[in-house]
DNA sequence: AGCACGCCGACT
DNA sequence: GTCGGCGTGCTC
């Protein structure tokens, strides 16, 4: 071994050294000394706090030793220790460096990530220095160690003050506050209850009025009941039954796509699978989509499990974020049900992971760490030894030729519960056909006959907004955002253009820009168009919208929905958000706007989107007494894809996309790794972009297309270029591009451009 | 990513 | 003569 002459003999051997996964854009670790007495409280997956370039960061240890093989003298001694236990226990720690690795991203941003924020910077734990480990250090070493208390999360707590009884009559006049403060006196209730069940607002009042006080505590460290599992359960149809007891007798990591039509009672087998993981003591991990996380779907969870289900999804605060965090950590919780992230908790008993609507694309992260939540779950059940149930109507491609090559188990719910049958599928031809902001006369009769008979009406566009564009018909120009090169969308309510992809707008235009006629007018429909015209023709009856702009604000979807369930409307329209997880049972007819445009993509997914789409659309409507009718407008009625989808349904349709995409050498039969290059020059970007074609060139077993302008072409003044690599090996890819990634890194543009590797894309805008 | 260092244009 | 533009290089 050799001692660095630089060094002193004397702080030579008393230096011990870790590496630190540092939140910087930095494929390596970080150096820095400790003294070797110290070195034991350095527990790999501990945060520290140390000095980098001229600032303070903090990273997570992830190995220690008593030597270091890089340069002594650039050696930094760490500033601090911040946990006496682990943040990242050792499963977590591989589970970083895996996604590090495969999704060929900075080690210590994967690190980062995976933490609630709050636990991300010194500053914002609410911990002060605490103490000193070892007392034998030498002050004038100037190493004195110093632990910053870990204390996690305050819990706070909205309770009830001592008040007169004169002022408690004042009260009365607030009813909810009066109602708010009963309750209080009963028991105190975690503020974020509180203001859920009451309104931030009346929570204000009463704090306002010293009549309530925040109490902040710590949590308790109570275990989650497993006695609180004991329910009494449905009784489970056979195929229920079958797919129960398959999941129950797995005592092995085994991965199940369980793919069931709507309605067939999926949640139910959830919940009973559910239940015998609980009952072992283990924990169940359950991911959704983004909008998947309704009342309903949480209702029926707490229902029958009580308050052992914890809930993590993009709505909660940073405090609700840790809290959660910490009571899956340790144990104080049976269930979580989240969103994407939610893949990252640390489970302190992981038992089960389930994903519900496992095809829906909101696991896909988009930025930064472009991570799948469907695979790194795999990856977390396959490392924790237990069970994976993926469950959809409607699978995703992915899942499909894993159940179908045996790698998944594939457990089938084929029969709707009672005796409700889906929708039937319709094509319309529109060719010839004058259309009325979109829909064919033929639709407008049968909505009349359905309306007149009670029922509800569906009608679905892909385009929020009233236009999604504004013409000169005498010159043809087209009023566009000059950031992205997009035409504006004409918005009536707020009567103003938007640009859809920066979010801009600009004043309504009456004259054109260029010519100065006043000639002008919208081109295409949207969801305020079709709302207009239907409330006009429909004058009896309600029409409403639900779109991201109807629904904005934290409960207005809820409203709206349950509105339409008391058939306080009749007439709704629509995006993306009526095909998911509500459902519509008076609705009798629903109309798809817009098909064709599927068929004409370039993304190489339309189809299977497409499918997926219409139905889950189908299995929105109708119910047992009125089975109802979906309807889709199509100039191509002919085209092949929309024949077999409609005559035949998605389980066949899914499986004939399967062999397309086979004799197409294309996923799931092929790994792609997208090259995403920004900049607001298109001559940089293709220099750079054919430095990055000549480092794959040199791989022989891969492929790739580009560069090629992304779907969306230009975005807030940059223009976005792809380049997508394939090969039918994982790691041959997987390592070609971390070469190759690196190689780009060196290049003199690469500090100029915004660039990022998409492992496993999931489209190409 | 930050942040500093370093060399060329329009300003008090 | 300086303030500041962003191109270049480094971070244990």
């Amino acid at each position: 071994m050799l001692l660095s002459q630089t060094e002193t003999s004397k702080s030579a051997a008393e230096l011990a050294f870790v590496q630190v996964a540092l939140p910087v854009p930095l494929d390596r670790l970080f150096e820095y000394s400790c003294s070797a007495k110290n070195l034991h409280a350095f527990q790999n997956g501990c945060r520290v706090v140390v000095p980098f370039g001229k600032k303070s960061l903090v990273g997570v240890v992830v190995s220690s030793a008593d030597k270091s093989d890089y340069d002594l003298a650039k050696i930094k001694p760490l500033t601090s220790l911040i946990d006496e236990t682990p943040v990242f226990s050792t499963s977590m720690i591989k589970l970083a460096n895996w996604l590090a690795d495969f999704y060929i991203y900075p080690v210590g941003e994967v690190y980062a990530s995976m933490l609630p924020v709050l636990l991300r910077k010194v500053s914002s734990t609410k911990a002060l220095a605490k103490k000193v480990i070892n007392e034998d250090t030498k002050a004038d070493t100037n190493e004195e160690l110093k632990t910053i208390s870990a204390e996690l999360p305050l819990l706070a707590q909205l309770c009830a003050h001592q008040v007169s009884e004169e002022d408690i009559k004042k009260l009365h006049k607030s009813k909810r506050q009066f109602a708010l403060f009963q309750a209080l006196k009963e028991q105190p209730l975690a503020l974020s209850q509180a203001k859920a069940d009451y309104s931030p607002t009346i929570v204000k009042g009463l704090i306002d009025k010293c009549h309530a006080y925040i109490e902040e505590t710590p949590p308790e460290l109570g275990l989650w009941p497993t006695q609180a599992v004991l329910a009494e359960k449905k009784r489970a149809n056979p195929e229920q039954a079958i797919a129960i007891a398959s999941i129950n007798q797995a005592t092995e990591f085994t991965a199940f796509l369980l793919e069931g039509v709507t309605g067939s009672g999926k949640t139910e087998v959830y919940l009973q699978v559910i239940e015998e993981v609980l009952l072992q003591g283990k924990q169940v991990l359950i991911l959704v989509p983004e909008i998947g996380l309704t009342p309903q779907t949480l209702r029926r969870f707490e229902q029958r499990f009580g308050n052992i289900v914890a809930v993590w999804h993009s709505a909660l605060t940073d405090l609700e974020r840790l809290t959660v965090w910490q009571q899956a950590k340790y144990n104080q919780i049976g269930i979580v049900i989240g969103t994407r992230s939610a893949v990252f908790l640390p489970l302190a008993k992981p038992g089960m992971i389930i994903v519900d609507e496992e095809h829906d694309e909101s696991f896909k992260q988009q930025d930064t760490l472009r991570y799948h939540a469907r695979d790194v779950a795999a990856y977390r059940a396959k490392q924790a030894n237990i069970s994976l149930v993926l469950g959809s109507a409607t699978p995703s491609l992915e899942s499909l030729h894993n159940a179908l090559s045996h790698k998944f188990r594939h457990l089938s719910l084929k029969k709707r519960a009672g005796s409700a049958s889906l929708p039937t599928q319709h094509l319309l031809d529109l060719t010839g056909v004058p259309l009325e902001a979109g829909l064919a006369p033929s639709m407008l009769v049968r909505i009349e006959q359905q309306l007149s008979q009670g029922n509800q009406v569906l009608v679905y566009v892909n385009r929020r907004g009233y236009a999604p564009a504004l013409i000169c018909k005498q010159c043809g120009h087209v009023e566009s955002c000059k950031d992205c090169d997009n035409p504006y969308t004409v918005h009536l309510s707020s009567h103003n253009l938007q640009c859809h992809r920066c979010g801009q707008y600009q004043d309504y235009v009456y004259k054109c820009r260029t010519c100065h006629s006043s000639n002008i007018t919208t081109q295409g429909i949207g969801t305020e168009q079709i709302q207009d015209m239907l409330a006009k023709r429909f004058a009896n009856y309600s029409c409403v919208r639900i779109d991201s702009d109807s629904t904005r604000g934290k409960r207005k979807l809820n409203e709206l929905l349950s509105a339409i369930g008391q058939n306080k409307h009749q007439l709704l329209v629509g995006t993306q958000i009526l095909s998911k997880g509500h459902h519509f049972p008076n609705v009798t007819l629903a109309i798809i706007l817009n098909v064709d445009a599927f068929l004409f993509s370039s993304d190489f997914r339309a189809p299977e989107k497409l499918a997926q789409l219409v139905t889950q659309f189908s299995g929105r409507a109708g119910r047992a007494n009125k089975p109802g009718e979906v309807w889709l407008q199509s100039y191509q009625v002919g085209h092949p894809l929309l024949q077999d989808l409609v005559n035949n349904g998605y389980e066949q349709f899914s499986r004939l996309l399967l062999q397309e995409r086979n004799r197409a050498n294309l996923p799931p039969l092929a790994w792609q790794i997208a090259l995403r290059v920004e900049h607001s020059d298109t001559a940089l970007i293709m220099l750079f972009m054919q430095y990055a074609n000549q480092l794959l060139a040199q791989f022989s077993q891969l492929s790739y297309v580009g560069p090629f302008p992304a779907g969306v072409e230009k975005k807030q003044t940059r223009y976005r270029f792809i380049t997508v690599v394939q090969s039918s090996s994982r790691q041959y890819l997987n390592r070609a591009m971390t070469q190759a990634k690196q190689a780009l890194g060196e290049h003199k543009l690469a500090a100029r451009m915004r660039w990022s590797i998409d492992v496993m894309p999931s489209d190409f805008s």
